[in-house]
DNA sequence: GAATTTTTTTAGACTAACCTAAATTATTAC
DNA sequence: GTAATAATTTAGGTTAGTCTAAAAAAATTC
């Protein structure tokens, strides 16, 4: 059985494998965990000798199989207790991260599966992000970001690419939820921003950076 | 903050000065914490830094008010998480302890806040124990084992002194639960074993053992 | 392509929580 | 009250996960 540390570090290696298909640094996961490089070399030796991940002395590692249906698991517990968090308890979707973070450790397969049937199987998180089914299988949505998407065009927005809750607050105070349609009325070509339209009703502008971390459906 | 093994310890150590009034010695908390003397000597020494024991050498410790305003919050989390398990997530009374026994070290007062609301409000977990408010006040409810209990009378079962999931699950089978209504019909002199029957319907024999663990409200 | 800079690894040390074995103190037996 | 026994503490060691500083390798610069 993976210790909570390895297990976060199973999933911070797994999240930076999805971004760019190159091998993942040594400092890449040092900066993802928030410590040091040889302390990540440690974990890393650790990790490869449980068949987790291949590694390659100064070239980065990459995930397994294995290791990946392991990250995925504690990412499909992370995400069933947001989603329990937000629809059963009444958490804000900024206040769910650092607790799930706790709860997804939590050993037990009975839990998690009588966790799925009490919020009826869902399959995103309350952040849109997909929720793997115990298999491991994700439903993965084609989307892109806000930033993307043409003047004059409109989207409904399906995820978010920061969970951070200083960002989703400011989304609930501009209005934008998962689900909502946002109409890109005005692009500035200097910053990128956007004055956007929200539901047909508020008007807003966006800086670039907000706008890149609105994931649209497609 | 403690950590959860200093969690551990501190709720072993209330649990053990609840039953016998002199101060806990060394080798009661290692049997309870399944450790070496030595390990606990450890800690009591760490515990007694933090004040939340009373410690003299060679005599065994006392809890202090802090450490018992600590413990019960541990035993409060334990038994909410409990509640939540059985009524909410459908688990069976005797498999719930070992997953509580990890629930109960997440840290976040406003998670606990929420499940309790989610709740109700609990006042007793599945087994009938009280469960502490958010300021460590128990409404203790008097009790007695159903071995004390005479021939010919009847009494609620309103909590069980064995948690475990052997004991639970043989409780199941004979059709007692907390609420049941049991009528001691015969007292066996030389091994204490009674005849009871059960909501006026099943009749069943059952150890002194068994019937010291069965709790009857006064 | 040699020199510098950056990244990564190694070496050695720290802490929390545990252990065993030995020493100390308390308790019990006579 | 002394001797034997039992409980407790101390001493010293282990492991997981972390750190800093130094060494080694790779990448970049010119």
């Amino acid at each position: 059985m993976l210790s909570l540390t390895e297990e976060n570090y199973l999933k911070a290696i797994y999240h930076l494998s999805q971004d760019g298909s190159r091998g993942v640094s040594t400092s890449e996961i040092a900066e993802a965990m928030q410590t040091r490089a040889a302390s990540v070399t440690d974990m890393i030796k650790k990790l490869s000798s449980k068949a987790l991940i291949s590694y390659e002395k100064y070239y980065g590692v990459q995930i397994t199989r294995q290791g990946k249906t392991d990250a995925l698991n504690v990412i499909r517990k992370h995400r069933l207790w947001e989603t329990f968090l937000v629809h059963k308890l009444g958490f804000d979707w900024g206040d769910v991260h650092e607790v799930a973070e706790q709860l997804e450790h939590i050993q037990s397969p009975l839990l998690i599966e009588k966790l799925d049937v009490f919020l009826g199987h869902p399959s995103h998180d309350p952040h849109g992000h997909p929720i793997p089914d115990k298999h491991g299988k994700i439903k993965e949505q084609k989307k892109q970001p806000l930033s993307n998407i043409g003047k004059g065009t409109q989207g409904k927005v399906c995820s978010v690419a920061d969970s951070s809750s200083s960002f989703l607050q400011y989304l609930d105070r501009i209005g934008i939820h998962i689900g909502s349609v946002v109409e890109v009325q005005e692009k500035q070509t200097f910053d990128g921003s956007l004055e956007v339209v929200v539901d047909g009703k508020k008007k807003t502008s966006l800086s670039r950076e907000a706008s890149e971390n609105i994931l649209i459906g497609i």
